[in-house]
This record gives structure tokens, C-alpha cells and sequence, in this order.
DNA sequence: AGGAGGTTGTGTACAAGTTCACAAAGGTGG
DNA sequence: CCACCTTTGTGAACTTGTACACAACCTCCT
């Protein structure tokens, strides 16, 4: 049973890390307390909406005052469940699955990327960035082994629905899809899904408005 | 004057290009025609919102028949501005920005790579697959000479404001910013910010819940 | 002790997005 | 040419998300 958590809105879960990052960044200068209207300027937000979203986490703020940086940080991570790090593993290990491993930002934030995994033998046994590839016919073994908690699929798309549908099995407790398909994993198990060019795409749709009004 | 475009939803638009990618799978596979159910299925969602999505790009539908691949992809591809080539530049030629640089995806989809910048001299002169590594005191030179219609920010956290300002000096039409920390343009210039430790936190939010829950 | 100034937390109104459900319309076969 | 099947396009109900505005409350100063 579900004690706290009274049910976040989703569209507050995907800005808790964004708070989070200007809270460290907070932190970083020795700040001891900050208002909503600060932090909505750093997180590009309205101050309104910095209340509603972190009273759903609870009352941490004091009137007249503002909240405690270093106390709202914690209660912030621990809400996304930042407390303990979560291994990654990332399957394929091509220029971006490569690019994804030395990512020092994963780390960084509670995301040690445990495994490389690939289906190239040439590949294989190779050490990128001081992680090991290994064959992906290991890739039970070693969710179960390194205990990996998030499976990053940066695979060609026609692979991609098959790697999640292994990594689901064999236990992992959630999926990031960088391959440029749709891909189902069964209820319960979150995924978020991330193209590249969908974001340029998008950007090109409103450029492309913003020419035409001009005309 | 915009004529079409009787504004288009903003979560429409971040849909079509998952509609395009599905209506480019289904033309390689030959298909003639594709229903609003299939397509939802294709695209992971509800079908009576794909058609909702499409009617605001005008009635290109058959009734009792289904939309005709070519046509609609053609459609889609038109409301994106995808007719002509984007080229894009790249600053920051670390390992995210050379990934980026190597990512068949962007010059497929019409954002060819046209430059890298960097400040690191000893990176400058290089060629990374292909694409030349600049200085980036001829960013401003760069994006005339070359056309550059979007700038995508690959530079640590700390540097991405300064060259977000100077892209926008420069006339760019759009900003994509990878770096961890949320940047500002002025008004009318689309802008972009992708996270990657970000979309983590989220899945970690929801598998934490998970795990509450079951306990 | 009391008032002034400032900031949170939230009830409420509003806007955006999603889903339902069905009339309208094209195609097909007798 | 008409009945039947299929699938679109869309009005309307509903759900989710955003913004406003202000009472509640804290701190500090006199």
C-alpha cells in the first residue's frame, strides 16, 4: 500500500528534476534558502506553478521566507527515488550507445552504467570508457548479476522492440528507448522514449511557421 | 499572413513526427493504405486521436478506405517544413556533440551537419566523420557562410547561455540545447532542451513507485 | 506586543488536451 | 441503384494542467 505519494501529476514529475538540477546548482553557491520566484526563473517556469508542483511533495517551504535548499533538495530526490543509485546497462554500443556511456551526467546523478552490451563479436570484450562490452547472449545473466535496474536501448530501430522484450524478461524494472520506433513493454514497467531528430523536426515546424507569418 | 495553419495544438505537433516515421516504415513496405487504427497502433496511440491530429491538417482522409500513404506522408512532411534541407551546426565537440555529428538520423531526415564548433584549439582543424572542427570565434562567420538554420548546443552546462545568445546574435532560426541547464531565447525563437539524466529521474520516480507499492 | 512586509499553500477559474460516440461519406456487391 | 460495410471527421463530455489571487503564516522591527 501506497503510504504518501497522493498521486503526482505526471506533468510534475517530469519538472522535479529540473528543480532539482537549479537546487544543486543552488547548493554549489552555498545558498541557504530560495524562493519560488527564484527558483521558477531558474527552471523557466511560473513561480505559481513551483508551489503547486512541490506541495504535492509535501509542506517543506516557511511563509515570509522560502524554502530550505539543502532540505528541499533531499525531499526532492528522495521523491524521485534518488536515495540509492540505479545501475544502467546500455545495449548497443555504436557511436551514440558509446557517447551514452561516457556520459559523465549519468553518473553523476545516481546512474553508473554498469554494462555495455552488443551483438557485434568485434565488439565484444572491448573496453569503452572503462566499461567492458559483452555479447548480448549474456544479457540475463548480467541484469541478474549486476543487479541493473534501467535497460537504455540505443540499438537500430529494427532491433529495439527485441531487446526490450529481453531486458523485460529477464527483470529489469525499466526502459529509455533512443531507437526511432515505438516500442511496448508490458504495463507496470516504465518507459520513456527519446528521438533525436523528433526534437529537430519539431523545432522545424515552428521555424517554419514563424517564416511564413513574415512573408 | 499565415493562411493554412489555423494553429495547430502544440501536443499535435510533437506527435506528427512519430506519424511520419510510421509513414515512412509503412511506404518502404510498399503499403497503399493505412487506417487511423493502424497508425495509432504504429505510433503507440489512441486512434481516434490520430485522426483528430490529422484533421488539423486539412481533410485528407477517405472515409470507409483510410489515408493514402504517399499522400499523407507527403502532408505530414510539408506541415513540418521538411521540403528543404536544415542544415544544422553542432557546438561543442565533445562526446555527445560528436555522436550527434555521426548520427545518420539528423542528415536522413533533412538536418544535415554543415559544421562542429568548438573553443578547445587542440580539437579545431580536426575532422570528426566527415565535418570539420571550427573555432568558435567564427561561429558568427559560420552560420551566414554556411546557411546554418538551427544551432544545437552540446557545451557543458556552464557555457550553453553564452552560445545560445551569440547562435541568436547570428540569426538562427531555432535552438536545440543538450546541455544540463535551462537556457533562454527571445520570443520567436524555437527552442528546445533535451536532458538525458533527466528522462532517467522520471523512470526512476515511477519504478520507485512501483517498488512502494508492491511492498 | 503589535504592525509591516514578504512568501507560501491552495481554492477556484480557465485553458489545453484526450476520449467517446456517432453522423457523414466512400466503396462494394448484388 | 440500393443496401451494407467500413472508416473518417468532429461535436461534446471529460480529464488534466496552468494561472490567478488571496488568506494564512512567518520574521523582523519598533
Amino acid at each position: 500500500m501506497a503510504r504518501r505519494t497522493p498521486t503526482i501529476p505526471e506533468a510534475t514529475v517530469a519538472r522535479l528534476p529540473i528543480y532539482r538540477r537549479a537546487l544543486v546548482e543552488l547548493d554549489e553557491s552555498s545558498a541557504i534558502n530560495v524562493s519560488s520566484e527564484r527558483l521558477a526563473e531558474m527552471s523557466g517556469v511560473n513561480a505559481a506553478k513551483v508551489r503547486k508542483d512541490l506541495s504535492y511533495l509535501g509542506s517543506y517551504g516557511t511563509r515570509g521566507v522560502g524554502y530550505d535548499v539543502d532540505y528541499l533538495l533531499f525531499q526532492v530526490s528522495r521523491a524521485l527515488g534518488l536515495n540509492n543509485d540505479w545501475p544502467v546497462a546500455i545495449v548497443g554500443s555504436g557511436n551514440l550507445g558509446q557517447a551514452l556511456a561516457n556520459y559523465r551526467g549519468f553518473t553523476q546523478r545516481g546512474f553508473p552504467v554498469a554494462a555495455l552490451i552488443d551483438v557485434d563479436d568485434k565488439k565484444v570484450g572491448a573496453t569503452v570508457h572503462g566499461i567492458e562490452v559483452h555479447h548480448v547472449d549474456r544479457l540475463e545473466d548480467l541484469v541478474a548479476e549486476l543487479g541493473i535496474a534501467i535497460g537504455i536501448i540505443a540499438t537500430p530501430a529494427g532491433a529495439a522492440q527485441a531487446v526490450a522484450d529481453r531486458l523485460v524478461e529477464a527483470g529489469i524494472q525499466s526502459v529509455l528507448n533512443f531507437a526511432p520506433v515505438v516500442i511496448s513493454v508490458p504495463d507496470g514497467v516504465p518507459l520513456r522514449q527519446v528521438d533525436l531528430a523528433t526534437e529537430l523536426q519539431i523545432l522545424s515546424f515552428y521555424q517554419q511557421r514563424n517564416a511564413a507569418s513574415d512573408r
